[in-house]
RNA sequence: CGGAGUGUAGUACAGCGGUAGUAUACGCGAUUCGGGUUCGUGAGACCCGGGUUCGAUUCCCGGCACUCCGACCA
């Protein structure tokens, strides 16, 4: 990964977490007991995780891959606030604690009430209202990261559902409904090669559901899991699925699925595209003047995808007993490099493989730690980093080094030539 | 928000109406070195408040926290 900020090489001695060999007793879930085991993230209270360095890693690598589809279809990122206006949300009836619950709220000194934002429609709407004026100005979208506050009732299931997240949304601007279907048709696309991206494409199904006040139907991404929360109705020949929720004769008609070709299955909502239409431009005021002068409102769509809950995904498909194995794009770093034993000859040799890697641009975690040989093998089979790196004694003499695959548990003996040109090749 | 359960050392557990033990992690000394070596040694804990009692970590009440089931998830 090029991305700015990263540090591509690192010792695991200099590493200031450590693994755990027993799960957490207050975490049931497969995704918070291997995170949280292996150092990649920290509970601080229930639905709120820390994200340690190699937790980052692996959320920044899932942030930066989100950020590249966004950017590709011509999102524009930008940032928006926590804080949130009491009179904003009141315009569009989403500030009473009857009508959203999951807010937390608080106050400023002066007794101003303010909230924290969940989601940011009002906001970005509002803002628009600033640089929207005319067709010409349309169509585009817009997009951040940024932390999400819900006041959930029940946290659970680790990364799963939480109250304070980040979350990319992207808001989609356009001029009419036609113009607006073209975009979300795109922006749809990007969330598909996200997730395959991410690893989890092929267990991913573009779902149906409700459109809540909005449309008739949202478009969810569900990928396949017995960590989810939802029920989905799916068509593996078709690689579309109806969430329960709108799973009615009438709908399964109107989108030409046979009942008997779907299959009942649990499912995490990774991904939720919506089209908003009017609601927010019409109650907040963005309009534009179309070709014939005509003020008009605008056509909105909002995409949203949480990077944690993603991650959390990611770790419930891809582990096994001994830990995590993360698909390469992902994945904290490339290689882990193992020296077992004290000996000098496999030390010099191990610091000499690691700068080379580190020069070449491969991203390594070094474990040159004094510890035995079973300790390193189980640490790194929890960690999960792709490919394994051994130079031990029985290493030494071929000169060959000892490279496992994680996820496949194949174990090959390469030249440091031979090694490098294949972890550069992905 | 309704129901159930659990709070003891950094972590995971045990235990008792008379101030607590094991494993692991940690410090020190040996030993070992290709799948979490072995031994010695040291340090380290009863969620908070109230009640009962001569005495409460233990029993009772309340609170808080965490987990699970359900509801909710615009």
């Amino acid at each position: 990964m090029a991305a700015f900020g990263y540090t591509r090489a690192m010792r695991q001695s200099q590493l200031f977490t450590k693994t755990r060999k027993e799960a957490p007793k207050d975490e049931v879930s497969k995704n918070a007991e291997l995170l949280i085991r292996g150092g990649f993230i920290y509970k601080e209270m229930a639905g709120v995780y820390a994200f340690l360095p190699l937790g980052l890693r692996v959320l920044n690598k899932i942030i930066e891959i989100i950020r590249e589809e966004m950017n590709a279809v011509g999102g524009q990122e930008l940032s928006l606030t926590a804080l949130q206006e009491k009179e904003l949300w009141e315009k569009t009836d989403r500030w009473s604690d009857e009508k959203v619950d999951a807010w937390f709220k608080t106050k400023l000194k002066n007794e101003t009430e303010l909230g924290l934002g969940f989601t940011h429609e009002e906001p970005l709407t509002r803002l628009m209202k600033e640089y929207v004026s005319s067709y010409r100005d349309l169509p585009f979208s817009a997009y951040q990261f940024q932390t999400k506050f819900r006041n959930e009732a029940r946290a659970k299931s680790g990364l799963m559902r939480t109250r304070e997240f980040i979350m990319k949304d992207l808001y989609s601007f356009s001029k009419d409904k036609a113009e607006h279907d073209m975009v979300y048709e795109k922006i749809k696309q990007a969330y598909i090669n996200i997730f395959n991206r991410l690893g989890i494409g092929g267990s991913t199904y573009v779902t149906f559901a409700s459109g809540g006040v909005f449309s008739e139907f949202s478009h969810e991404f569900q990928t396949l899991s017995e960590a989810g929360e939802d029920i989905v109705y799916v068509d593996e020949d078709k690689r579309i699925a109806v969430n329960k929720e709108v799973y009615t004769d009438e709908v399964l008609e109107s989108l030409g699925l046979n009942k008997s070709n779907l299959k009942e299955r649990k499912a995490v909502e990774t991904g939720n595209i919506f089209t908003l239409g009017t609601r927010f431009s019409e109650a907040l005021g963005l309009t534009y003047k179309n070709e014939h002068g005509e003020t008009t409102p605008v056509f909105m769509g909002s995409y949203g995808i949480g990077p944690a809950r993603s991650m959390g995904t990611i770790v419930e498909l891809y582990s096994d007993e001994a830990g995590i194995m993360w698909p390469r794009s992902v994945a904290p770093f490339r290689a882990h490099l193992l020296t077992l034993g004290e000996d000098e000859n496999i030390k010099t040799l191990g610091d000499e493989v690691y700068k080379t890697l580190e020069a070449e641009g491969v991203e390594v975690l070094y474990d040159d730690r004094e510890a035995r040989a079973g300790e390193k093998f189980a640490d790194a089979d929890l960690i999960g980093i792709p490919t394994r790196v051994i130079i031990g004694s029985k290493t030494l003499e071929s000169k060959m080094l000892e490279v496992k695959d994680r996820a496949t548990g194949e174990v090959e003996h390469k030249t440091l030539a031979h090694l490098l040109q294949e972890l550069k090749n992905g």
